[in-house]
Formats: structure tokens, C-alpha cells, sequence
DNA sequence: CACGCATACTCGTATAGACGAGTGGGCAAG
DNA sequence: CTTGCCCACTCGTCTATACGAGTATGCGTG
């Protein structure tokens, strides 16, 4: 009944590279090569003990290199799996240009919704708090600020964690420490407030996620994370808000457009 | 001897996380609280299996949590540390702006001279190859390019991975060809060519490295890979090249100025 | 003093076995 | 036919043991 030594090939016994790395060369090629599909079972580990003649922990021990490298998952009960890449949400440099915000949705609803995906916003959480440090020294020296916290999912599946901080001078009392900004966001709202948008900066970082923010982001094991740090400064060159997001790096493609000159 | 329990405390028989998630939250809270330093050696396998009780299979798999997470990294012969967080390169968005380009060395060279550090570039490669479905695709239907290969290093760590691909008639028996490409790199040679640039696009991806990728990069586990790839347009609209960069993700920071309308 | 080796300590690899817990299919009872 | 349970199969956790290989230290020999 196994056709696995059809797909996998032997040990090669002389080899100085250890037996559980060449097992998971032999399943990272053959995923590769397309032999597993996105989605479909490996073969389990009792199969595999069979087929190479080794014990357990080592076969276990190839499928955690593989988990690490973010190629599979394992699932309790039923087997391991060959890891799905969730559909991609691209984001473009122009996303917060003015003429992106006439309309009533957010940026993100529109983008799902043509994408024939089922957006949803969840885990609101506005309140004033402390700044931290790096939050105050990217603010201009505020001790206080107004925090908005919000979860992005896409079809059920969180994509992106986001926190929004702004000066208490500007926000308080206004729209934008309500729950819902209204129409256009809280960038419609600080142009509304005379805060003219001049320009946004973005630093980016990828590293792998804290525990925190595997479970908020429901992250699988092998899959890093994108920070992005916005400051949003108006025509006084004051920083008027910092937005810090923390996406599942599997779901996102960043874009940028720079001028040669 | 051992001042151990001061710094880890005991394990929760009755909770239901597993032990080795225990012994992996003492240590990363142990790290994340300062009691362990960066580059510091953790306690060893054999101490933790003596402070736990429990067995030596059983604190490896805590350390592979932590290994995972990117925190620590195992020495062979010597002990688990803390991993150091290397020196972050920062890229920004106009590093390759025309008025950065007049000085006859390349801005990797120059920036990290500024910053103290010993800069090379190595593992050159220079050939006419096919062009891969993608490239194809982003310079417009060409057949075959002319590939420029390297690899950045810092104080001799490599940081970076580098592919430019050309268009063979606009690369082809050019300064482009050669292993030096001359003053101001590429883009440089592109204006000289007639090639006015307009603009860059940049699509920024993070993932886990492949096999090579950790090699090549000479990566720890646990550190994810920033995928850059940019396309140069001259004011034709013509994409005159893209350049393809693996950057370990821990040494770089990209950032970005937008326009707010 | 300098060199080399023995040794103890480190992590790396691998085996064999045990029990637990989630999943799904089949079978038996109603 | 439907319901519910049992069982087989899956991965998860943990123990105990063994040997290998890289590193550092110190001691003894030359």
C-alpha cells in the first residue's frame, strides 16, 4: 500500500548530515517539487518511522524544521499538512492619499469587499493612556495620549493588529476618541480639526511574533510578523499621530513608490 | 551553588500547560525582565534538568521554543545565550535619490563607514541568464537578462543577498556588464546610457529563510528575511531593472516618506 | 615556559517506550 | 434510520538512556 518510497527515497547512511535534516530534505523537496500540494496530508509519523527504519523523535524532530521554516503545520488528531498561503493583501504606498478617503468605508473594508473576501473589524479599544517611551519621543514629548486599538480579520482569519496613538491636545473630546471616527478615519477627522496632512513616514521591521501576538493574530508557527511604525505629520511639521501595526507577514506585500530625484 | 531558583521559580503541576511551555515562559520572561543579558550564557541543559526535575529531552524542547522566538540561540561545545540583536542598518526611501549618487562610492560603502563598521561586498557574479517567470513579467517580456549578483557583509557578517536584472539591450557590452559597474553604481550608468530614471517601485515581503538563504546569509534560526524587490522605470515607463534582495531581518529597518495626497 | 593531551562540560543526535488527547469512522443499540 | 459509543489513528508530552562531537581548562611533560 505505501508508495512513499516512490516519493521519498532512502537514507543515505554516509552521509555526515544527520538523519532527521536529511529526512526533511526529502519531504521540503518533494513539497517543492509539488509532489504534497498546498493543504494536503503528509505522511504521518508512524509512516514515516516505518519507512526509514527510525524512531519517532526523529521523525518528529525533521517535522519541526520543516514547522520552522513555515512549509507545514501539524494538527492534533488528524496529521500534518502541507501549509496553505492565505491569500495576500497588498498594500500600496498611495493607501492614505486624500483622494483614497471621500468615501464613507475605510480603506481596508473596500479592499476586502473587492476582493471578494469578508472583512471585519474587532477588539476596539479607545482610552487615554501613559506614552511610551518610544511612543513619546516620536509624538514630540507627550506624557499622555489617546490609544486606539483595533483587530483587522480577513474571512474570520486575523491579518493585522493596529494601535493608533495620538497627542491628547488634539484628540480629546473630538471624534476621534470615539469608537467609531466616522467616515474617511481619523486622518478625514485631524484635516477637519485643521491639521492638514503633509506626509507620512513608515518604518518597517520583520521578526518573529511574541506569544502575545501569536494568539492575537492566531499566527502559525514559522510565520514572522511585519511592524510598521507610521507618523503622520501635518504642514507645521508637527507628528499629529503614530500607528503601530503588527501584520501576519504571510498575508501582506508592502508597496512603495520613490521618486529618482 | 546554584542561585537558579531566584531567578526561574518552580513549575505548576496542576496547571495544564505543558512543562516544557513553563520552562520556556520562566526563561523568556527571565530575558525579556533583564535577569539573563544580551550574549549572556543561559543555565545549561544539565542545570535546568537538576533545578526542574525533569528530563533532559524535556528542557531542549523549551529551548527549542525560545530558539524559535528568535530569543536565544545554542553554541556547540559552549552553551545557549541570548541572542544579540546585531546593528540595524536603516534604509530610506531616497538612498537612491539622483543627488545621493554624485560620489564615486557605493551608498552601502559610505553608510556604513559613517557608522563604524567594516562594509564588503563579495561573491560577485556577473552572466547572461533566462530571466525567470517573474522577472520576465515585471520588464516586460524579455527573454534573457543580465544578472548582477552579491552579497553585502558587514564587520563580516552578511546582511544582505542581492540580485539586479537587466535587460540585454540595455545592459548588453555596457560598464553594466562589468564586475565594477564604475562611480555611482548602476542607475548611474543607466542616466549616462540615456536611460532617464522617474521612478522606483519597491514589493516588500517577510518570510522564513530557505536552506540556502540561511547559508548564504549565514542566518541564526529564528530570524526571518525581509524580500525586496524593486523596479527601476527611466521616464519612458520602461522598467530598466529589478533588483531582488534577501536581507536578514534583524540587522535592517526600511523606511518610507509618503506624500498625504 | 610552551606545548599537548586528558578531562569535564557543553550541546547534538538517536533510540525505545509510555501515556494523553483530539479526530473520525464504523458498528451496535435503540 | 439515527444516535451514541468504541476504537483506531493521529499528534502532543515526557522519561530514560546512550553515544558523539565541539570547547575550554588545567595539568603534566618536554
Amino acid at each position: 500500500m505505501t508508495s512513499l518510497p516512490s516519493v521519498l527515497g532512502d537514507l543515505d547512511p554516509t552521509s555526515d548530515r544527520a538523519v532527521f535534516r536529511q529526512i526533511a530534505d526529502q519531504l521540503r523537496e518533494a513539497i517543492d517539487r509539488g509532489r504534497f500540494k498546498e493543504g494536503e496530508k503528509l505522511p504521518s509519523e508512524a509512516e514515516l518511522v516505518e519507512h526509514y527504519g527510525v524512531s519517532r523523535m526523529t521523525v518528529r524532530n525533521s517535522f519541526s524544521v520543516l514547522t520552522g521554516e513555515g512549509l507545514v503545520h501539524a494538527e492534533h488528531g488528524k496529521g500534518v499538512f502541507v501549509r496553505p498561503r492565505p491569500p495576500v493583501r497588498r498594500l500600496a504606498s498611495d493607501r492614505f492619499a486624500r483622494r483614497h478617503r471621500e468615501q464613507g468605508k475605510s480603506a481596508f473594508i473596500v479592499e476586502a469587499d473587492a476582493a471578494g473576501s469578508h472583512p471585519q473589524v474587532d477588539s476596539l479599544e479607545v482610552k487615554e493612556e501613559k506614552a511610551s517611551q518610544d511612543i513619546s519621543t516620536r509624538l514630540g514629548s507627550v506624557r499622555r495620549v489617546l490609544a486606539r486599538r483595533r483587530r483587522y480579520l480577513l474571512d474570520g482569519k486575523p491579518v493585522e493588529f493596529a494601535t493608533s496613538y495620538l497627542p491628547l491636545d488634539i484628540a480629546r473630546g473630538t471624534q476621534i476618541a470615539e469608537p467609531n471616527p466616522g467616515p474617511g478615519g481619523i486622518y478625514a477627522r485631524l484635516e477637519e480639526l485643521g491639521h492638514h496632512l503633509d506626509h507620512f513616514e513608515e518604518e518597517i521591521r520583520a521578526r518573529m511574533p511574541s506569544p502575545v501576538e501569536v494568539r492575537t493574530l492566531q499566527l502559525a508557527s514559522g510565520v514572522p510578523v511585519i511592524h510598521l511604525i507610521r507618523t503622520a505629520y501635518d504642514t507645521e511639521k508637527r507628528a499629529v499621530e503614530v500607528c503601530d501595526t503588527v501584520m501576519a507577514a504571510d498575508a501582506y506585500v508592502l508597496s512603495y513608490q520613490l521618486p529618482a530625484n
